[in-house]
DNA sequence: CTTAAAACCTAGTAAGTCGATAGGATTATA
DNA sequence: TATAATCCTATCGACTTACTAGGTTTTAAG
């Protein structure tokens, strides 16, 4: 399950997207046409920035913009920062790989032959999505 | 990320579906095997049981067997029992669904659209792949 | 130069989930 | 009758999640 603080954050990132161009956004603004609480909301905001998505003005006026377009940001990425690895589990994992304890050899291990063949299909699926397909609200990034 | 329970549970399926045509194995015979805790495995197999995956013979010379076919249990099936929704988002779920209480339209939700994708992808890779697939140690279950 | 609006930061917390463990009751076989 | 197995209920510590509280700092506008 997604988190929502990646929920959130996916949302948020959408909503700025299509807001640009013009000034930054405030975290108000979002919180309020997205229904998110505001203080978490920040938080998120500000791990976005941390990790590089979102660039930040503060005072009077400022906001949040986007550092790249939002067509080179792959969906991937946001997600890693976000919600952490993609893979459901550790051993098939390839930013975040981790050793089962049980499993004495990965290559005879069912659940491993399966879960490589699930993050193989959702790795496709967010690798081939960016900012920019998801955010114009027409049908999302289905290239041939 | 999938939880022990799953991994343990596709794991048992999966040991039992190996020694099938013999005689009912035993919790303790798998807890040793693929070293997993016997107290947690056997609540887990008996909500394999209660969930018509397993059949179950008590007493001396008791233990599980496959109700079904291991080639006609589709890993959909077993994930939904263990894990619950495929889908990374309650609002794109087939099984398990619930609306968003943020979100005014699922229509014009950037979340939404990229889970379903998501969703999609996952589910035609479990769907594909039976516990029979997975069991024998070759290469995993791609059709064509 | 003062006020207001914004980002930024740290800490805490209630509720829930996870991965077990404990301790047996029940049933079947030899 | 002893033993080996499933079956059942309850509990528990550690961790995570989704916030909330309560500010500090920076900037722009009047």
């Amino acid at each position: 399950m997604l988190s929502k603080k990646t929920k959130y954050g996916i949302k948020a990132l959408s909503y700025i997207a299509r807001k640009e161009g013009k000034s930054p956004v405030q975290a108000s603004e979002i919180s309020e046409s997205e229904n998110i609480s505001q203080k978490f909301l920040e938080s998120i905001l500000l791990e976005l920035r941390k990790s590089g998505f979102l660039g930040s003005k503060k005072g009077k006026g400022g906001g949040y913009y986007l550092i790249k377009e939002a067509k080179d940001i792959k969906m991937t990425a946001v997600i890693r920062v976000l919600e952490g690895p993609i893979a459901m589990v550790p051993c098939v994992s390839l930013n975040y790989y981790e050793t089962c304890d049980d499993c004495p050899d990965e290559k005879f291990c069912s659940v491993h032959k399966l879960m490589i063949q699930v993050r193989d299909a959702s790795l496709k699926v967010l690798g081939e999505n960016t900012l920019a397909d998801i955010s114009h609200f027409q049908e999302a990034g289905v290239k041939k």
